[in-house]
DNA sequence: CGCTGTCTTGAAAGGACTCAACGCCGGTGG
DNA sequence: CCACCGGCGTTGAGTCCTTTCAAGACAGCG
């Protein structure tokens, strides 16, 4: 994008989108339509890629990047580590995700990015999005708008780390991630891959393993789920909701952005 | 705001800012000077305000407000409330913050904000934020930076609420607290006034109040703070730190926000 | 086929909760 | 002016959820 005003003539921009950006092209269409042009921009900005393996890191904790990291395929956490070598995850990131937008303003990176399976990023310079807010006022909102939904999970999250009990978390979360693969097309129907380990899971709702074991037990024993391998399956969908407490209104699917 | 173009040669553009805006106008310069046709729109969009007493609603949670609320005095809360009767606190709010500025556009307020002693705020209407999204691009880059920071601050609170234990959650907080509240002019040295009753803090750290009370108790045995009501001074400053695993940087005070 | 990471289960210890009672203090009204 | 009252802070005791420690089972992979 260093000649934005040259964008629209390149390789992909008429409605053909480069298959790996539909998942967040996707997402951020469903607040609103985007002109040819924009979209052009977006695969313009988000050409350069690149490939980790699971367990990379993506974005050190405490760095201060110059790019963002639009996660493209597979899946990875945010996630920050206290002195006793605990570990808080703050974020699960899913195909579409721009994982760590905030640094754009912020600077700074409080906490990492890491892949938690093989994941495909496309690297966004903040010198794009500088363009971006200067000549794309709409998608620089709908970029706004993506992490106010962030700021509306953490919050949710605090809610059930706060006052729910661990199957209570859990449940909530196993409605969130199936919501939010759907939105993307990655769930079929109440069934979905789980990517994240056990582990994972209590690091991000303030659980040992065992005890992640222990309710996701429950929640099996109770018909609420079922799971294979990695395969979950969510077999009384309003029962986990009930359990839950999910209410879906926090992740604004499908909430339009108007254009100012 | 009906006429931007007609601000400026307004009541009290010229470097007189009205007082009660001076916690706000002072917390957006630290991210860099405001030009004082910034400062007479802030001051401008700001104009209608509305006063609260202690533990009235401010923002009713679910309601889809039309104007976003600015607080210029008094403390508030930020809380949802569960099926079973409890609720969780996500943020508190001094002199300064926009409560509910996320609003703006994701359209639906998930959380409620209620006022915890005598308040006043400052309504802002999202038609006016519209303005200034079009027309002072770099006044809504400050903004959307400050909802950046209201996440960064949640995931703080996800990690003290995942991985710490009460005295230590609350260590942490009464460190952000006094950092925050000296950002605005609101402490004197480590001296300051805690607003929230226990119960409050319990609401948002996943304690009951029984607990918050003896953790408490626990931090004064230990010396690191003392208070005598509402009133706290922390003594021993880095071993509270060091309790609460505090470090400042999630709050981004001081960072620079560049024009683009 | 053995290795390693992950899942699973048991038992004991501990942090946090609930229930309950009491003290303190400022506000209100007689 | 003082007694009453309600909100808030404090403290004790018993219970429960969750953790830690420990040990196997299982499964994918080189």
């Amino acid at each position: 994008m260093d000649r934005p005003e040259s964008r629209g003539g390149g390789s992909a921009s008429r409605s053909q989108v480069r298959p790996e950006l539909t998942p967040f092209i996707r997402r951020l269409e469903q607040h609103g339509p985007l002109t040819e042009e924009e979209k052009g921009v977006l695969q313009e900005v988000a050409r350069s890629t690149k490939s980790f393996r699971a367990r990379e890191e993506i974005v050190r904790e405490g760095s201060r990047p110059t790019h963002s990291s639009l996660l493209l395929e597979g899946f990875a956490v945010r996630e920050a580590h206290l002195e006793d070598g605990s570990r808080q995850i703050s974020a699960f990131h899913i195909p579409g995700d721009f994982a760590d937008l905030h640094a754009y303003l912020l600077k700074r990176m409080n906490e990492g990015v890491g892949a938690i399976t093989p994941a495909k990023v496309a690297l966004v310079a903040h010198s794009d999005l500088d363009q971006i807010t200067k000549s794309y006022p709409h998608l620089a909102r709908i970029l706004w708008f993506t992490t106010l939904v962030d700021g509306a999970v953490h919050r949710a999250w605090l809610t059930t780390l706060g006052r729910m009990e661990a199957p209570q978390r859990l449940a909530h979360f196993l409605c969130e991630l199936r919501d939010r693969l759907a939105s993307v097309g990655l769930a079929e129907g109440n069934s979905y891959v789980l990517p994240m380990t056990q582990e994972e899971l209590g690091d991000a709702f303030g659980l040992s393993t065992v005890h992640v074991n222990r309710s996701l037990k429950t929640l099996r024993d109770e018909g609420l789920i079922t799971s294979k391998g990695r395969h979950l399956r969510i077999e009384d969908w309003e029962a986990l909701r009930q359990a839950g407490q999910y209410d879906p209104g926090y992740l604004h699917l499908g909430v339009q952005v108007s254009r100012c």
